[in-house]
DNA sequence: GTTGCATTTGCAAGTAGGTTGCAAATATAA
DNA sequence: TTATATTTGCAACCTACTTGCAAATGCAAC
């Protein structure tokens, strides 16, 4: 597990500190989308600040993608293997549930193709769902 | 024009107010989809509180709607006529574009329809599509 | 038109998410 | 072990947004 995250930040030409390490823990322990707000309560030994500097770094290195989520926060997801920082592969379908809140990722579903209106041109595209996920749609 | 304002206004049950009917004339004028700031520099007369809370209450009677955007600010746009405080016709794709920076609705282009993994329970989709619009795409 | 009351507004203050500058601490390469 | 470039913590700041309250205003009933 140590030696899966020091090679995820040594692959990327990241410093292997301790704040990073730990928080891409979290991210390998949920398997939901994180934002600044959960990380800190998790991390309560380091700054803020440097909570949201590892987001920042993380994020133009390609360790993670951004979720697009409707709340004021910011919210982050790793991302599959082969992503870096010249090319992403988050153009699947993020899912967020309205009873737990808790908002994935769904590799499963691509984005469909769609033809837009004359003269727009499209360059990339993001889908939220909304609904019951597993575990919450059963109970209901 | 200000006969349709306060028409729009009183079919919500709301009071004909000077800021509220300025903030409509802007939905009107601007056919993108706008948020907090670019009222208040139009609406140099208001607090900044008024609009915060004009905006919510327009949101609430189902005059306007939330277009998805990843900035930090929440836009929004007019809803067509057939929506109420109930019901809410929004599921339309939304285009941003990377030029001008200017977000639009585009009606003409319903969500596609898509199957989720089983257990998951689809309520309401928000399909954000970014890339250049009509008269930046002409230039480029 | 005047009055009465509920609604709306402006102001002051507060909250949450996020950024910047800088000096001290630390990871890594030599 | 040391030199140095990177990272961290702190203080301070910024923007987006909300809340409480008293003063102002819309509107309906007279």
């Amino acid at each position: 597990m140590q030696e899966q995250i020091a090679h995820i930040l040594k692959h990327h030409q990241l410093r292997v500190t301790a704040c990073r390490k730990q928080v891409i823990a979290v991210f390998l322990d949920k398997r939901h989308a994180i934002g600044h707000s959960e990380l800190e309560r998790q991390l309560a030994d380091f700054d803020r600040v440097t909570i949201y500097r590892t987001l920042n770094t993380f994020l133009e290195k390609g360790i993670v993608h951004q979720v697009p989520d409707d709340v004021g926060e910011a919210k982050y997801a790793l991302c599959s293997d082969d992503c870096d920082e010249h090319a992403h592969q988050d153009e699947h379908v993020h899912f967020k549930c309205l009873e737990c809140n808790k908002l994935t990722c769904i590799a499963e579903i691509a984005i469909p193709n769609l033809t837009l209106p004359k003269g727009y041109v499209m360059k990339h595209a993001t889908l939220l769902i909304k609904g019951l996920c597993e575990d919450c749609g059963i109970a209901n």
